[in-house]
RNA sequence: CGCGGGGUGGAGCAGCUCGGUAGCUCGCUGGGCUCAUAACCCAGAGGUCGCAGGUUCAAAUCCUGCCCCCGCUACCA
């Protein structure tokens, strides 16, 4: 039976365009999740987009001299047509400036506030005196007034380590543009975080196959939940859906309420588009039968308290089933999350990744000058899943000649190359020996060993279990031989291209969810028919529900091409042409020409 | 006492929950093979598992203390 699968992948933010480490943490590993589980036959929902209100989408347009709207539409189409190079396969990768995600933004919100888990309430913020705007904590810098240390932030200091409040420091400034900031009242609403304590207390303490770590993590903040504020001084933002806010160009609804709140907008509009309004419900929603849809969310670690606090206060918020109770809103009682996949953060040659500081490696020039495959095949394999892991040229080169080259490419190529020049097709076997058996059968169990790990979300020792195949293969053709069998017993060599061709469709489909292009590529070179692992596509849309809004871009794709998570029979008879060599081995020169790359860039 | 992750042969990592001959992918040395993008296969060298104590017949694994690295701390994934 085929279980919904709500794939919620973060939102990139889009202020610039993003870097290696930014879908080493959310969409590879989202992606690898979603392909596997089409694979296996579950209908999926993948969905997310470019987040684009608050701060500093406004602080780089003012620094670009545009507004913040054409800064968004500027790199929300950048980040689309990266993610897209990346094969990532979202069913709608949307915007957060549509009417719909204003629309049922604004939903939430009142469904919060009708439940009284919205209130408002004047505290002290500091504002920029020459626009009005709220002015972030992390904008703001001055003299600790503990240490003396001068550029202590805003939250806290880096010299002495104690935490701050942007009122105590001596002689506070703007980063932005270096005035002095002004504290003033200001009336904000405020969402009740610890009016869900009790409750996400109890659904947290229930979570059992979450990892550890971000367990822990939720754990621990319960402690100290105090009310947020979800609005702010701004322009730029969600109208607060009430009167005498509504209009108001000064208030806001708070980038994150907004940004969370994608993952149901986003569904709602991948609905309407396929022409079926209700077709979000069932990720959303217990089905008839009380079967329950499971929401995964993927993201860097830094997100985790928005999606295992806020988040979920939110939807237990406006489904009545906060601390203090209430009745669901017009869309009805929501899913929380069923699984948070958290990823560490990815360094850069031994640094923490910086635009600012040029510390970057950006998706899109690393896909203009490599293929999508290599690099998701490193962030598989070498990415941050458990621990931060670091970047390095020389580690990308290596990674790709000798494990993604060496091991699998070749094998790919020797065998559809032996095959095509001593056969011109696909032979059919013989009687099978002990060791065909034995080699057929590791791939066949593959499925299951590769496929348990993946559904865990271990997609390391997936992909690791998976390129063991690929080497006992490589290990079966030499104790084979059967070059040297071609005229000694052709028959026989037959009979080892056969189950050799076997084992290399095999691990084409186990390692589909990785290496989707070049297991397509496999797939044609074994002269499979139709597409193999669909890519997704850009396209410029309108708005379904509000005719007359400005286009835009989005990601979408029909990603169901009948390939399945199992062992196909390989087709007798049908025509293998000589390969082309599915990967590029790479000079290691280019270590080198991207070290001074960066140097280059950092010194600029 | 803010929270968390890590320190395992030259590199990157797994193992630690439920103690029992230290494993994987590379690199290195020697050999084999020649179908394949000088690629593949075999053998070997190389580690007192950060340090110091403790528990135990037995500790990389459990306990205590210490040292070092890193990330987070809510608007930098």
């Amino acid at each position: 039976m085929s279980a919904n699968i709500l794939t919620a992948v973060a939102w990139p933010y889009a202020n610039g365009p993003r870097h290696i480490g930014h879908v080493a943490g959310f969409g590879v590993p989202s992606d690898v999740f979603s392909r596997y589980q089409r694979l296996t036959g579950n209908d999926v929902l993948m969905v997310s987009g470019t987040d684009e209100h608050g701060t500093p989408i406004q602080v780089q347009a003012d620094r670009e001299g545009v507004s913040a709207r054409e800064l968004a539409d500027r790199y929300s189409l950048v980040i689309a047509k990266d993610l897209q190079k990346l094969g990532l396969s979202y069913d709608l990768f949307t915007r957060t400036t549509t009417k719909n995600h204003y629309a049922t933004t604004q939903e939430l919100f009142l469904g919060l506030l009708k439940n009284g888990y919205v209130f408002p309430k004047t505290q002290l913020g500091a504002i920029s005196p020459s626009t009005g705007r709220t002015l972030p904590d992390r904008y703001i810098e001055g003299t600790c007034p503990i240490c003396g240390y001068e550029s202590a932030r805003g939250d806290q200091c880096d010299n002495c380590g104690n935490q701050l409040d942007p009122v105590d420091l001596i002689n506070p400034r703007s980063k932005i543009n270096g005035e002095t900031p002004q504290f003033v009242e200001t009336e904000q609403y405020f969402l009740d975080l610890p009016a869900f304590t009790n409750t996400l207390g109890h659904w947290l303490k229930g979570q059992t196959t979450w990892r550890p770590n971000v367990q822990r993590f939720a754990l621990n903040l319960l402690d100290d939940l105090k009310p947020r504020a979800i609005t702010r001084d701004l322009d730029w933002g969600v109208p607060v859906p009430l009167d005498g806010w509504r209009d108001r160009p000064d208030k806001k609804i708070y980038v994150w309420f907004d940004a969370v709140i994608g993952y149901l907008s986003a569904s709602i509009e991948w609905a309407e588009r396929t022409g079926d309004p209700e077709a979000w419900r069932p990720f959303w929603q217990p089905g008839p039968d009380g079967e329950r849809p499971e929401a995964y969310h993927f993201m860097g670690k830094d997100n985790i308290v928005f999606h295992a606090e806020i988040w979920p206060a939110m939807l237990f918020g406006y489904s009545g089933q906060g601390d203090r109770g209430g009745s669901p809103g017009g869309l009805g009682v929501l899913e929380r999350p069923h699984e948070i996949v958290s990823s560490e953060f990815l360094t850069m040659e031994g640094r923490k990744f910086s635009s600012s500081r040029n510390v970057v490696i950006y998706v899109g020039d690393m896909l203009s000058r490599y293929d999508a495959d290599a690099l998701r095949y490193y962030l598989a394999v070498a990415g941050p899943e458990n621990q931060d892991t670091d970047f390095t040229w020389s580690e990308f080169v290596r990674r790709n000649n000798d494990e993604l080259v060496a091991s699998w490419g070749n094998l790919v190529n020797r065998t559809v190359s032996m095959t095509a020049k001593n056969l011109g097709a696909i032979p059919a076997p013989g009687a099978l020996t002990d060791a065909d058996q034995t080699l057929l059968a590791s791939a066949r169990a593959a499925f299951d060993s590769v496929g348990q790990l993946l559904a865990r979300s271990r997609q390391k020792a997936a992909i690791t279990d998976a390129m063991r195949v690929v080497g006992e293969a490589n290990k079966y053709l030499s104790d084979m031989a059967p070059w040297k069998l071609r005229t000694e017993d052709p028959d026989r060599m037959a009979s080892v291209l056969h189950v050799a061709l076997q084992v290399v469709d095999d691990c084409k489909t186990l390692l589909t969810p990785f290496l989707p292009s070049s297991s397509s590529k496999v797939h044609a070179l074994l002269g499979g028919e139709g597409a193999w692992a669909a890519m997704p596509d850009l396209v410029e849309v309108d708005e379904p529900t509000a005719p007359g809004s400005p286009s835009y871009h989005v990601l979408t794709g029909d990603y169901d091409t009948g390939a399945r998570w199992q062992s196909t029979p390989i087709a007798v008879g049908r025509p293998v042409a000589p390969p082309t060599p599915v990967f590029t081995k790479l000079d290691p020169s280019v270590v080198d020409e991207e070290l001074a790359r960066l140097s280059a860039e950092a010194g600029a």
